[in-house]
DNA sequence: ATCGTTTGTTCGGCTGCCAAACAAAGCGGC
DNA sequence: GCCGCTTTGTTTGGCAGCCGAACAAACGAT
């Protein structure tokens, strides 16, 4: 009646693994343990060790947790320390910009291995746009000997909202040109991995979640200021897409309906007021008042009254102390609508530091006054213009950490390093 | 070796029933359905048909869910049809507003079994307001012969922000005479039920999601405009209430930097635009260029505006089409950041319907141009001023539909009815 | 009346997880 | 150096949960 000898089952083992939500919550811990025994994995889940025992050898084949050696001892036997080979797979994250594209080559803790950028008219040219996200694909695996054989998949960040049901659909308002198509399928054919698709305010936010100021925080927003203003926002833990998946418009919300025309309609949009463009204006505007200023004369730049500011010039002091304000003000709406714990800004300005900071917290400070509670912490973005990249890098690797058949070596030996 | 007869295991079913989180859900999946079979339920899931037999076994001694008759045949056996019984249990909602209190008995599907409804000073008095909760509660009990013994629970709605983590302590800026506590341990200790506390625009917000217009709808706002203007999101069909508990203070986002002052501290906030004194003081303001109007003369209350309105009177009709204009700047932005599929709109000046929210719709069809998928549907709010109560109750049941543990007759038989 | 269909139940079995027992490997006291 | 004691990891037996198959019950159709 019982065909099976009781020591058979371990057949089981050589052939395809069990991958249950338990053994897949296991990967993710050890994941990001980075080094745990078994028996620090049974206190820290409150399994029993011999589940433990069981599971960890049904992960130990695929390749991507490995037993490097024995710990410290706590009064008993010492333990195997296991370990995540974060080599075992590497990830293409693509930064897709409305003048530029990079490319980033993680492997599978986010360690940038290979780094491409090119400026490019983006908006202007889909076919161009796609050609060249290949080209420095392609080139980034090229430097790093066999990392084609362990890509994982590919994630790109699109200047623009996307419906997470549809990734390939993009809005048409803000990319006219690229008639709401991305066309990215050719890439994933071409290297033969799944290909994941967000909007970079989002695939930022994940990244500072992930790996820099919003590390441990449960609810954030981040706050891009560049040529537009965009947010992601992560809630309870997962970044929130609502229910179209374009939330995080805060660059149009109403600041003051006197101010300038937007392209959205209406008047007195906070990108009309802080985008990059709005900036430069303001500094035209004020020279005139500021002769001493090294803005007084020349050519006008983002980037040159970046510099100033952090010069001390006051001319673009007063431009980066009105901006704050103004941030301050759409942000102050939102901590009271969504309260969350904390505000990462991110983008070019966010390298002013507190010059732009100090400005946007008094705002704050005297608009959440009746809700007290609402007050959280403002913080500039922890990682540097690579950060929109990476993020669509952790996009694939969260996907990935979900479902570890993603990885190549997982279940196909011939392909493991 | 095994003393357990086969039969034998029935045992259990006459001792504490499992309830794990399978069972749970198919309790859940009952209540909602109101009348299912077995076989539905099978099909419904993907469970098996024992499977399903084994747990609604369970269930049915609890007496919330009986067999009560069969239904039609599908061409084979005719289903025996298992129904919720939304009479075993009731549960009293408590909307405690700034100048009220009302107490609702509902059953276990929102149904108002009695009612009692009292004006009274509840920011300055919080010693007689507990002592009026306790009064009025009472009331609804005496009302309804037996529900004493069937009491699931008590909500309460109070109106201002809660951190649920503690949910007696209450903002102090808001009800600074409460001084920060809710105080609201002896009711649950003279009814000896479990007691629930939380804001009311995130139960009202509750109560739109199972019983009004939010059914269905996985991602909305609730906008309830008032004395105060105040929000509760449902994001992926759950309240969403913030890192600490005080998400929704829409009451105070900025509308007009030069507008007038608000308590909060800074000038324009939509609260200063269209709360209640707000829409009275404006019309003080028109009344000289409105000599035909109703409200040219006489005491003026937001009562008398909204009935002059629904009469066509043009001093109020334009009163309220600044009030949906400016509401819809707000919501504006509120599409704009967290991208909800429905707005509601509720609170007293919702009864006027299209008459506020055409003005509404403009703003935002204006405003959300660039982001179109952004574009949400907006509609009033479908329940009663009864809705905050009913919302309080609700709590309590999702509660209880989360743990039936909660309910009295489920594991104590001298309890049921 | 017979057959096919659907429903609900029973029964044996597989899977997943656990507790207990055990082996391995350290520490510490004498 | 030997004997406990502790901790780690593995093995084993067992229990709970869920399923598939078989079966009885109750209907419709022919």
């Amino acid at each position: 009646m019982n065909e099976q000898a009781p020591g058979t089952n371990g057949a089981r083992r050589a052939g395809v693994a069990r991958m249950n939500s338990l053994s897949q919550s296991l990967f993710r811990l050890i994941w990001q343990e980075h080094q745990i025994s078994r028996a620090e994995i049974a206190r820290n889940t409150g399994l029993s060790r011999s589940t433990v025992t069981e599971i960890v050898d049904d992960l130990l084949p695929t390749g991507l947790v490995a037993e490097v050696g024995v710990g410290p001892s706590r009064g008993g036997r010492p333990p195997i320390v296991l370990e995540f080979n974060y080599e075992a797979g590497c990830i293409l994250g693509v930064d897709m910009g409305a003048a530029h594209v990079a490319v980033a080559l993680t492997n599978l803790r986010g360690h940038v291995l290979a780094w491409q950028h090119r400026f490019h008219p983006v908006r202007t040219d889909p076919e161009g746009t796609r050609a060249l996200i290949a080209e420095l694909c392609a080139k980034c695996l090229a430097e790093i000997p066999g990392s084609r054989k362990l890509l994982v998949g590919i994630g790109i960040a699109v200047p623009c909202p996307v419906d997470p049901l549809h990734p390939d659909h993009l809005s048409e308002v803000v990319l006219p040109d690229w008639r709401g198509r991305g066309g990215f399928k050719p890439l994933a054919t071409r290297f033969r991995v799944p290909l994941f698709v967000d909007n970079d305010a989002n695939l930022g936010a994940l990244a500072e979640r992930w790996w820099g100021a919003g590390r441990g925080v449960d609810d954030f927003a981040y706050v891009k200021v560049a040529t537009g203003v965009g947010s992601g926002h992560v809630l309870q833990g997962k970044v929130y897409r609502g229910a179209t998946g374009v939330a995080g418009e805060i660059g149009h919300m109403a600041i003051d309906p006197h101010g300038k025309p937007c392209v959205c309609g209406l008047r007195g949009c906070l990108a009309t007021l802080i985008g990059a463009p709005a900036l430069v204006d303001r500094a035209i505007e004020l020279r005139a008042q500021f002769p001493n200023s090294v803005l007084a004369t020349g050519h006008l730049t983002i980037e040159t009254i970046e510099e100033a500011a952090l010069a001390g010039d006051p001319l673009a002091a007063q431009i980066v102390t009105e901006a704050g304000g103004n941030l301050g003000i759409a942000i102050a709406s939102l901590l009271n609508l969504m309260n969350p714990r904390l505000v990462i800004v991110g983008g070019g300005i966010s390298r002013l530091g507190d010059q732009l900071l100090e400005p946007l917290r008094d705002v704050i400070r005297r608009r959440t006054l009746v809700s007290s509670l609402a007050v959280a912490e403002v913080r500039t973005s922890e990682l540097g213009p690579r950060s929109t990249a990476v993020g669509a890098a952790t996009y694939v690797l969260d996907a990935a950490l979900d479902d570890c058949r993603l990885f190549p070596s997982a279940f196909d030996p011939s392909r493991a390093a």
